[in-house]
DNA sequence: GGCTGATGCGAGCGCTGCTCTCGTCTAGAG
DNA sequence: CTCTAGACGAGAGCAGCGCTCGCATCAGCC
């Protein structure tokens, strides 16, 4: 019966999800090498082999928690940039940026998890693409959006041109989060989108230690910086 | 006897070396999880507690490491750009910065280890500042010689102005390695340095995968984009 | 009602970092 | 020259890890 299924399907739902909370609390606390499946276990009061009835391996239950990461800072960079008045580009650039440092900040272990070194030996699988873009959907969306509406300033020609090898790297950009944007634009926001995770990377990484003291006013200006690098108006 | 103690000293100074060089190699391979301490000394005929005479722990294995690893990112980045012309400022702000993308290529799990996300539960001790910041300061050379030599461009107003908390921090860079260099100038030189990094790890860890397809023609556009936020000329 | 597959348990393997004790050997003091 | 303190390596051992396997149990299907 379907009811039934359901309900033995529905308690294995809601392990494999407590599962999850468990390990991302550990995550949150312990950091990636910290993550035990026993640790887990314990807590849920299990033996450690029961976990492998949900899980295949510790990867995999990594591999769940980086695909959350994904989205959960997917959706705050995209609450944060619903939040701005449509044409404000440079308001909405501002606004996403800081959303990928506040969320950053917050949760420093699961950032590092997907943004900083990929876990040796371990090679992200397919199902992890869907979700690594959604942050950079809605930055492609504020560029984009300022482009076609004719607000971004025009650049100056860059020191070393766009390589002539980007032109199809573009069209396939084009084809999905940056329409119409020229080639030279769509190269600048990968630029500015690999600088604002450099930003957010060296703070939380120590590198701004003892350099920059008001770290959150000198992101806002480095962020603004580097969307300047796409031509975002003022 | 001097002799006599340097004799012992010398032995024991041999053996760490011997250690630190199998530890590298292992971690070239393995990645900064797998190293391990047992490895080590099973590679070196020792058993395993024997190390402990020459690393108090791991972590202190692993400390070791990133400092060899800033110094030879520093060294490659200096040797690079003592190679060109010392007025061509441009060029060497990209040698220097391909310095860093070739030896992060070439030493992929070292360069994971050094910018990458910290090891859980490490905290990275005092010793480890001064070669950290060797890049820097060839990065900070070379934008503060273009600038005394009237050699940078003159740069929009910045949307986003400089915060007045900045200035403490641009003056004590001043006071080492941007002698000269007004805050504005210090300020884009921290994003281009670390947005440089933000390009590396990107390339590195994956997030162009499926999205750059020359990598290293994009990599000069990106660097010398950067620079130019510095103002650094053409 | 009997079968089947999902589930949890417990033991166990081989690995890890790290500690402690014990014998050895050597450098330096008297 | 002898004696002692300290450096050193070996080995056993502890607690933890990821993961595997065999066994019992129990719910859902024919």
């Amino acid at each position: 019966m379907n009811a039934s299924r359901t309900a033995r399907e529905r308690v294995r739902a809601e392990l494999i999800r407590e599962i999850t909370e468990i390990a991302r609390r550990q995550l949150a606390t312990e950091g990636a090498t910290g993550l035990s499946l026993r640790a887990v276990a314990r807590e849920m009061g299990m033996v450690s082999s029961a976990i492998y009835r949900y899980f295949p391996s510790r990867d995999d239950l990594l591999t769940t928690l980086i695909i959350d990461g994904y989205n959960a800072v997917g959706a705050a960079v995209e609450k944060a940039e619903a939040a701005c008045p449509p044409q404000d580009y440079a308001g909405r650039w501002l606004a996403a940026c800081r959303a990928v440092r506040n969320w950053a900040l917050a949760h420093p272990h699961e950032y590092a998890l997907v943004y900083g070194s990929p876990v040796p030996g371990y090679q992200a699988p397919e199902r992890t693409i869907g979700p690594a873009s959604r942050p950079a959907v809605v930055f492609g969306k504020i560029i984009g959006d300022a482009y076609r509406a004719g607000a971004t300033a025009d650049l100056p020609a860059p020191r070393v041109p766009v390589p002539a090898s980007f032109a199809p790297d573009a069209a396939r950009l084009r084809d999905t989060i940056l329409e119409a944007v020229p080639d030279h634009i769509a190269a600048a926001a990968l630029i500015a989108w690999s600088g604002l995770f450099g930003l957010v990377s060296f703070e939380l990484f120590g590198q701004f230690e003892n350099v920059v003291t008001d770290r959150a006013a000198f992101f806002d200006h480095g962020a603004a910086g580097l969307g300047s690098l796409t031509g975002l108006p003022a």
